[in-house]
DNA sequence: CTTGTATTGAAAATCATTTTCAATTAAAAT
DNA sequence: ATTTTAATTGAAAATGATTTTCAATACAAG
């Protein structure tokens, strides 16, 4: 899908849920829908106050919540404890997370079942969820 | 190794590393190293404040930074972004947090060497360091 | 175009964590 | 035991992320 196809696609989501397609939303879905690393509350304040300059910080914590909702953009948890937004990808994916650059790369495969259900057995628990992330150097760190 | 042997077996350990043992620390180091479930700063302000009364919220987080640098403790992350503290187990560990209830299990035996490889083949990127945490609900929350 | 309501953003509130700094105290040196 | 000295403490203020409040605004339905 074209990137213009993304963000269109993204506000009829929006709109198809009950939800308005505002300015300010429309800067955000811009913003968030095609970035190619995880993005910061603030830094999607700061980009998108130039395409919007009247947009306020409470209305992208506000619009990530929705597009969180809508399964459109997910959380990235960092060891420091703040978040960060990142486009959804399809199916089960995971993160690996570059240290330095902050770039972030999706990957699927990981088979936890196996180890979720020994460690049922183990321990009388009932996993609902797991959360796993790789973090590393990416190639382009590497010079 | 009983609960008092472990107490003074940090008081000790934070003293050969040239730090002070003082009662505020005391106060936090009975109250960590033998809770069974992880702790957040303030929990262990309110608590430690009862053995002594004079405790500052700023050496609870100045103490479990000590701790952490000495293998300790270790961080327990939360999906709402605050932190949480844990006596560190030995080996490779990671964790299974009851939602409800906040209780955590160790859990050892994941061997995700193979798909850290497998993503490293895949993305270019150096694998350097995994975060792996389930979340659950404990037996005794199943009332 | 009018209307009703979802949405907005400024400002203040909240919550976790860090910094500052003068007073205190543990432990090494006398 | 007393002195000395640097590590430690905690109150208060600062910081930074996130949430709440509320009156003004703007979308979209009619
Ligand atoms: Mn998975
Ligand atoms: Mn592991
Ligand atoms: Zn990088
Ligand atoms: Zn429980």
């Amino acid at each position: 899908m074209q990137t213009s196809d993304l963000i269109k696609n993204w506000l009829e989501q929006l709109q198809a849920s009950g939800y308005r397609v505002t300015e300010p939303r429309r800067a955000i879905v811009e913003l968030v829908a095609t970035a190619d690393h995880a993005l910061s509350p603030i830094e999607i304040y700061d980009s998108g106050r130039r395409e919007y300059p009247r947009l306020g910080l409470v209305t992208v914590y506000r619009t990530l919540e929705r597009l969180e909702e809508l399964g459109l953009v997910q959380r990235v948890h960092s060891p420091d404890g703040c978040h960060r937004y990142l486009r959804a990808f399809e199916g089960h994916q995971h993160l690996l997370i570059c240290t330095r650059c902050g770039r972030v790369e999706m990957f699927a495969g990981d088979d936890l079942d196996p180890l979720a259900r020994r460690v049922e057995q183990a321990t009388g628990y009932q996993v609902e969820e797991h959360w796993l992330q790789l973090f590393g150097v990416c190639p382009l760190c590497h010079a």
